[in-house]
DNA sequence: GCGACAG
DNA sequence: ATCTTGTCGC
């Protein structure tokens, strides 16, 4: 693969932040960057949209992270862009913590991408955070790029309600008496997705873009594709490993 | 002190 | 996150 550009940080984010020293600076930075979360939309008209996700190899002894970041038009919603990179984790997986073990790759990725898309869904809790700084708010933040958390389970918090099971049902996502994100069921007999404002999107937006990236299957569009992209540079990034052990 | 706990 | 093909159920 290519070297790995220098990501663009947004304006005083101090590099050492991204990487912690220990769990109690991680933790002082997570509150002090959830103060520049801006909840409300404050983005470009949405022609380009992005989607995330990373991949990991089960007992893998180097911990490498495979991140993929993919660009789909919209509307349309086709793969019109792709990128990835494999970065070796800094940190083990800690529930309140995933934005510092997987950010910095997804960083990576990032700055390979051409175009940027307008606005990102993250696989992950944006705000629904115990301190508002999930890994959707934390890559949003720190490239200042529009995003919207897409979390396939709770971290913290329960719907209001009793949820419907009928496909579009949704509640009100709410912790300790706070509304956090909003719970929907994208697909009958499926799971919900546990939706909350990354950076400079509303809820009420943030939900109607996971609405209408609906393509029949349980992830919205963007989320799906990275997904599969993340899955695919790790089998490719496997093949590279193997191919030199044994041949 | 005990249990919960995104990916 | 990942291990894994077919299979049972809606």
């Amino acid at each position: 693969m290519d070297p790995t550009p220098p990501a663009q940080l947004a304006p005083g984010i101090p590099p050492e932040w991204l990487a912690p020293p220990d769990l109690a600076t991680a933790r002082a930075a997570q509150v002090a960057l959830a103060a520049r979360v801006v909840q409300r939309d404050a983005h470009p008209p949405v022609r380009l949209l992005g989607g995330v996700d990373i991949s990991n190899t089960r007992f893998d002894p180097e911990g490498r992270i495979f991140a993929a970041v993919v660009v789909l038009e919209w509307p349309g919603l086709r793969v019109v862009a792709r990128a990835s990179a494999v970065a070796r984790a800094t940190m083990p997986y800690i529930p309140g913590y995933l934005g510092f073990r997987e950010v910095p790759a997804l960083l990576a990725a990032w700055a390979r991408l051409d175009p940027k898309p307008d606005l990102v869904l993250v696989d992950g809790h944006g705000i629904a955070h115990p301190r508002g700084f999930g890994i959707a708010a934390h890559l949003g933040v720190v490239l200042d790029v529009p995003s919207i958390g897409v979390a396939k389970s709770p971290l913290v918090g329960a719907p209001a309600a009793p949820l419907g099971e009928e496909a579009g049902a949704e509640q009100p996502l709410v912790w300790k008496g706070r509304r956090l994100g909003t719970v929907l069921r994208s697909k009958r007999r499926s799971n919900p997705l546990w939706i909350s404002v990354g950076h400079r999107v509303s809820l009420e937006s943030a939900v109607a873009w996971v609405r209408r990236c609906d393509t029949g299957y349980r992830l919205p569009e963007p989320t799906r594709q990275a997904h599969l992209a993340a899955n695919e540079t790790r089998r490719a990034g496997m093949e590279v490993a193997d191919g030199a052990a044994s041949r």
